[in-house]
DNA sequence: ATTCTTACA
DNA sequence: TGTAAGCA
């Protein structure tokens, strides 16, 4: 455990907004970004933010899907159908079904879009080359 | 000193 | 998201 500053009746750790930054390596402003998205909902101590442990893991979650690309909208959806039971379970794995398909075929599509460019700058770079070539010797 | 909200970059 | 301002 860290240096956190309280403790509940239940032993559960809390963290303030700055070690909770900290510990995920961004700022009080990202954490507060994220709140107004709706994507965590800390409780208030007399105004102050109050982070459990859970809102720690659910943080960690969000940084994972944002490295990866995933809108924060789509975030929020995926969290908000995430630790349920049953019907939930089954949505949540459509939905992620579904937006990693999209994904992958944005990314396959850009790839694509790269692999033409490429051949095309490389046709003109041998061009160039071979004519200077000629021109030389 | 720290956090909070609001607003602008 | 960073930064700044004005509070509590």
């Amino acid at each position: 455990m860290g240096s956190n500053i309280k403790t509940d009746s239940a032993s559960e750790t809390l963290y303030g907004i700055a070690e909770l930054a900290e510990a995920h390596g961004v700022s009080q402003r990202t954490i507060r970004f994220y709140e107004d998205k709706g994507l965590i909902s800390p409780r208030r101590v007399g105004g102050q933010r109050v982070y459990t442990e859970h809102d720690s893991k659910r943080l960690s979650l969000i940084l994972r899907a944002k490295s990866i690309g995933t809108k924060l909208s789509d975030i929020r959806t995926f969290l908000e159908l995430y630790g349920r039971e049953g019907e939930g379970r089954v949505r949540q794995l459509e939905f992620v079904i579904e937006k990693t398909a999209a994904e992958i075929e944005a990314l396959e599509a850009k790839k694509r879009q790269i692999d033409q460019t490429l051949a095309e700058l490389k046709l003109i770079h041998d061009g160039a080359r071979e004519r200077l070539g000629r021109r030389r010797g």
